[in-house]
DNA sequence: CGTCAATAGTTGATTTTTAAAATAAATATT
DNA sequence: AATATTTATTTTAAAAATCAACTATTGACG
């Protein structure tokens, strides 16, 4: 690990940190009035729909959002009162739960989705080229393998 | 705007908002457990020592802090109560309120500032060379200067 | 001036999040 | 097999955040 306290070091780290804030505030401020959905929701059904499995852990679900497990719980409480995933219990074994999503989760994702890859593009995504996103790419990869 | 829905854009944005969760995740357990703070104060008070002014407008925090006006409100009341800063009425004008920083919000800055700059760059400023950081930058302060 | 709108911030009621304790199943230990 | 440990999640009680309504100051325009 280098150690030199460099300056540009300090600017890049506020830039970033900027540039995250503006942009997740004005996607959750779009999604909130277009779909009448908070940001982790959206999240969530992503990772269902995309993931190689059918279902997520409550705790797997608890990593890549960033609430605690019983922020979680909750969460999973209110999106399967709105119709957009079930628990399940996970098969082999009666510990633990798979949040599942359903049909209606499904089409909310075909509807939100291209509204919300719009704005990220119009916010963020459309102000990188593509020789800027390998690298930015190949840098975020690096500090999330070192994770602590 | 670029509207070339690349694989490389979206394998960025996932890398991105992946390593500025686990990142910030990190700092945020690491300052409540050393000095028990949340991240938001941290961010008030070092806006509000560094500054150029004595003081910020409730409203110049909440632009810079992800909550809206009344959870400022509410956010400052509690650093009033530890003694981190303090409510000054506006000089020229009886609207609005400046937050000014305490004494005792100086030295707590003295006593985190190391502490969290070191774990920051553990976790994230270490893992990238001084080009690297220089291209961070310029990117992020572009998408910041073309915020909606 | 007097009214109407805009700006700055706070408050009350409710929702969301959290920390810590509780539950409950799988695993290890004796 | 009985007991303790670890793992996965939920629940309870308290803290923090939000929305909508409110107070108060400033500005604009007839």
């Amino acid at each position: 690990m280098v150690t030199t306290n460099t300056t540009i070091h300090m600017q890049m780290w506020r830039s970033f940190l900027g540039a995250h804030f503006s942009v997740v505030k004005y996607l959750e401020r779009r999604m909130r009035e277009q779909h009448g959905l908070p940001l982790a929701c959206w999240d969530i059904m992503q990772q269902l729909a995309d993931g190689p499995k059918q279902g997520l852990r409550m705790s797997e679900l608890a990593n890549s959002v960033l609430l605690t497990r019983s922020g979680i719980t909750r969460l999973v409480d209110r999106m399967i009162e709105a119709g957009l995933i079930v628990r399940e219990p996970c098969p082999g074994g009666r510990r633990g739960y798979y949040a599942v999503i359903t049909q209606k989760g499904l089409d909310t994702i075909g509807n939100v989705g291209p509204d919300h890859s719009r704005d990220a593009w119009e916010v963020f995504l459309g102000h990188i080229s593509e020789e800027e996103a390998v690298m930015l790419e190949k840098v975020f990869s690096r500090v999330l393998a070192a994770e602590k």
